[in-house]
DNA sequence: AAAAATAAATGATAAATGTCATAATTAGGA
DNA sequence: TCCTAATTATGACATTTATCATTTATTTTT
């Protein structure tokens, strides 16, 4: 099994100011888990007894609407950690984490997590750090969401995704998701999402190579985005 | 000068884990500050170097879009504290905090502050919690934003200011907003506010005086809040 | 109390977005 | 590989929401 100490992945996220001593103790006591396409690490409303850490692989953090529809608040992939919140809070999971294709994940038990957080005051700032600046994203969002047509949106998710996933060898955006949870991610119908799509495509500002989009243009999207 | 021990707003909130010593240390070098309406407590961008304790009055806590336009994303009342999402972080304040109507307020400077979460795990714990709490809403929100109409949104908003603010001696929302200040919660242009509370009046769902609003009918306001 | 400024209300219209229907394309399973 | 199901795409249309213009009411200032 693999060793909590030599994995470069905590060079990522708030794991990375432990020591080699929690990390070995991490080590003993984690577990490895192999999360197929479309399976959930967590569901909204479970309660969760321990930490994950992605080691490889993407998943959509989601929210079911009192109308039964998926709403996609965040994406995550290698080196982000799951599951923080409700540990120090101490309350449920708040959203649904899906595999968006398969998934290497380590999960580390809730009674180290909590050890650390008492020795590691840094630990436990960087956790709280996370969690804070996801905070200010959601208030970002919420602020678009609300005032900003859905054209806008797009193109700030668009841009968004090549941020947090980046490229690949065609210079396509390193995520396959639907036309459907493009839509969910920008909180219109998949028809809308499709069409506008379509436009920006015509527009020559991004390229639609079947699932895989280009960004052809980035400063034309940025305007978009603000409304230009 | 008051004195924080003795001080019935810190039942409300994170500071009722604070010992004696500790209130004593921070009545000692608190401030209290009058803010009158209109006034900011805090500037979004800006940075902090202590935790407000609103002793009296009310604020909402804003975020200007890049289009110019403000989004209300929380209101705060008496027994709230402001502050300790950046004290936490090492961030500049996300928000501003604007007074609704003339507020008491209490500054504790950070250096208290930093000390107290040191020594006492249970208060760091509990502005955990709060920041934990704030994000589940914050995503809520982002879903009802995104997926929500408006009309749905401003019934939902309206059965949230009575929650948060109760009723006065008339039963109405103990709050006084401008219709401007109600889309700017909701996300949508003031006519569009004004046209909907209107027919909600129209319906008998609720009643207009002035600017104080009575919800007459609850079952019905929480129906049209999930889309029936 | 009168005047001026601001806010609320409402109608007319335009623009944005959703819904439904249907065709074309793609992906996945037998 | 073929067949089926799902996804993508597009048009037609309905509904929602924004914008602009104007009137009425309320608040603030003088």
């Amino acid at each position: 099994m693999s060793n909590c100490s030599q994995c470069i992945m905590k060079r990522f996220n708030a794991l990375k100011t432990l020591t080699h001593d929690e990390l070995e103790r991490f080590s003993d006591h984690k577990t490895s888990l192999i999360i197929k396409k479309g399976e959930n690490i967590m569901t909204e409303g479970n309660s969760i007894n321990g930490l994950y850490c992605i080691q490889d692989g993407k998943c959509k953090l989601t929210k079911l609407n009192t109308n039964g529809k998926e709403q996609i608040i965040k994406f995550i992939k290698g080196g982000d950690i799951l599951g923080h919140r409700s540990i120090l809070s101490e309350e449920p999971v708040g959203l649904n984490a899906t595999a968006l294709e398969d998934m290497r994940v380590c999960f580390i038990p809730k009674g180290d997590i909590l050890e650390s957080i008492k020795d590691n005051p840094q630990f436990s700032l960087n956790l709280i750090k996370n969690i804070s600046l996801q905070l200010s994203h959601a208030n970002t969002s919420i602020s678009q969401m609300a005032q900003k047509p859905v054209k806008d949106r797009l193109a700030e998710t668009l841009l968004s995704l090549e941020e947090i996933f980046g490229v690949d060898n065609e210079d396509c955006i390193d995520v396959i998701l639907t036309r459907e949870e493009i839509a969910n991610t920008i909180g219109t119908a998949t028809e809308s999402a499709i069409r506008l799509l379509s436009n920006l495509k015509k527009d020559g500002v991004i390229d639609l190579l079947g699932k895989k989009i280009k960004i052809l243009n980035k400063n034309a999207l940025k305007n978009i985005s603000e409304g230009y």
